[in-house]
DNA sequence: TTGAAAGCGCTACCAT
DNA sequence: ATGGTAGCGCTTTCAA
């Protein structure tokens, strides 16, 4: 064990009472000077008594008697199921970070594994933060809202598929994605359209609308979709493309670029010439798809800036009687290559 | 919009105050009946008028009162800086989570972006967490760690590359990667060593480590290493590329399986035969690396389990005075396949 | 310029 | 079986 014991003795967490009793002044006087308020002031010799008295006892304010007495706090809650992967959303993330740190929250990611919807809604706002942020992976529904709100969450933006009655939703819909993927497979003349669904829980989310999607956008063409189940993993791409010929397709879209590598290889290794007899089609458009031969076709993902939802919640937090329009955010667009 | 502001009229948050009042007890008798208090026998009628009044309320406890009040939380605060990426931690991530949370912790995850060292310490200090388990991705000094411990934290344990004095450290030694690969490319003869240095910020808790085991297992073989700069882009790594033949290299370690699969086509590019000309390793065995044509020799990693480290924190939670042996904990091994 | 004190919401001790 | 109440640490009004 690396720790030494011989110090910490004093085992008990210095307050404020500790500060104001070292350096000789009241604890109203310690929370005026550490708080620099404004509104009243104090000499300079106290104030540095108590600046130093502070340092010397380690003092940190206690964050919930804090906002206990402030009646509100300035968190603002991520709930995260999934770890997202991929670089669209991590830099979304990121940039929300960012952004809302310098609007003065304090940004906290909530697991939320394995909750449902009611569940997660009690546990988010016994925290009474006053924003939710939910990023689609849980199902939030009206009644989470509107416990939310009646705990003190002054906005419940939800990012997703669909909108949430009582939340401000921002509709970043993934059938988009299918659209798009659709629209550029049926233009290169396809009829015959798998559509990847992994097997993979937490991943419906993005398939059901994106395998959605292809459908809406294949309506009235006469060309058909099919789905096919497959898992990350080499056998279950085997064994869906052992039986291709069968399937009498002559496009896949693979939900996203990895699982297109991945179909894409054991088509290879069973003797389907991609795009030849079937085109390949991915999506993200992650770095990798420009290195894989023949190149791969994707989609591509636009995200609103985390700055734009930073400044949406900072507006709705501030005002929260304002009307402020829900609106489709997410672009998605074909990035043709070779695969197609 | 999509929220009805007709309801909204009653702004005020329920306490169990309003509880009491609406089911006709005291305070107590409603702290007692929802907390279950065995200590204390209330009569079933009692129970459900309680229970249904905070039901009708939509009344959620508010946990900074209840914890101030504790004098304890149950927080385990997760730090992240950078969004951790690969199944690798993924899975690790997840399996903590749940293990902590069947041992009845809150998990958060406190995003601490761009703080140094003792900001970021103080920031968490704040929420007063009962254990904070630090992923190495900033840097713990031992004064953070002694801060926290006096804020009430019974367990500091970072994971990382190297010890922290004053904080239960398990050590993930990356330069273990290094070592495998070195080991690895040295029993296949290779002499002259490249070794990918990623560009991008952030990753140098990784890449340096990793690059530093490269070294330390090549000394006094006659072997030498040298570390070339490269971003996660093709300009980059075809840049690389065309400077090889210069560069003499008979093998390259390429810091992880996407810097390596970049790599490796740069050079397929360049007309630099894989592995005839250079061997490329990489690491994380992700599942792309099989699918590469030649399929990618790599680096496995092993993290604990997610479940071995709840337990740990339970353990320093409840024992703060327990000795806990610090152990390496993360075990590397090649996996040759035919880049090398 | 500084201090005394109320009170945020909750739980647990002590009465009744 | 239930209620009264002190007090966790903090900020802020009001008084001095």
């Amino acid at each position: 064990m690396s720790q030494s014991p011989k110090k910490s003795a004093d085992q008990t967490v210095p307050t404020s009472t500790d500060v104001a009793r070292l350096a000789g002044v009241s604890r109203a006087t310690v929370s005026y000077v550490l708080n620099n308020t404004s509104a009243v002031r104090i000499s300079e010799p106290t104030r540095r008594r108590v600046r130093a008295a502070a340092e010397e006892l380690g003092y940190v304010p206690h964050a919930a008697a804090r906002s206990l007495r402030a009646g509100h706090t300035r968190m603002v809650l991520l709930p995260t199921a999934h770890i997202p992967v991929g670089p669209l959303y991590g830099t979304f993330f990121n940039e929300l970070h960012w952004a809302l740190r310098d609007l003065d929250y304090t940004v906290v990611q909530y697991g939320s594994l394995g909750l449902t919807g009611d569940e997660a809604a009690r546990a988010w706002a016994e925290l009474r933060p006053v924003a939710v942020v939910s990023l689609g992976e849980i199902t939030l529904n009206p009644r989470g809202v509107q416990l939310l709100k009646r705990s003190g969450a002054k906005a419940v933006v939800t990012l997703g598929a669909q909108r949430v009655e009582g939340a401000h939703s921002l509709v970043m819909d993934q059938r988009e994605v299918g659209i798009a993927a659709a629209g550029h497979l049926l233009e290169r003349g396809h009829r015959r359209i798998g559509a990847v669904v992994p097997e993979e829980p937490g991943l419906e989310i993005f398939s059901k609308p994106r395998l959605a999607g292809l459908r809406k956008a294949v309506t009235g063409t006469g060309a058909t979709v099919e789905p096919l189940a497959m898992r990350y993993d080499e056998e279950s791409a085997a064994a869906l493309a052992a039986r291709w010929r069968d399937l009498a397709l002559d496009a896949v879209f693979a939900y996203n670029d990895e699982y297109a590598q991945l179909l894409m290889r054991a088509l290879q290794d069973a003797g389907v010439d991609v795009p030849g007899h079937t085109a390949v089609m991915g999506a993200d458009n992650l770095l990798m798809g420009k290195l894989l031969r023949p190149r791969l076709s994707t989609v591509q993902l636009e995200l609103p800036p985390g700055q734009y939802l930073a400044d949406l919640i900072d507006r709705l937090v501030r005002h929260p009687s304002e009307d402020v329009e829900d609106s489709g955010l997410m672009g998605a667009y074909a990035v043709p290559r070779e695969s197609s």
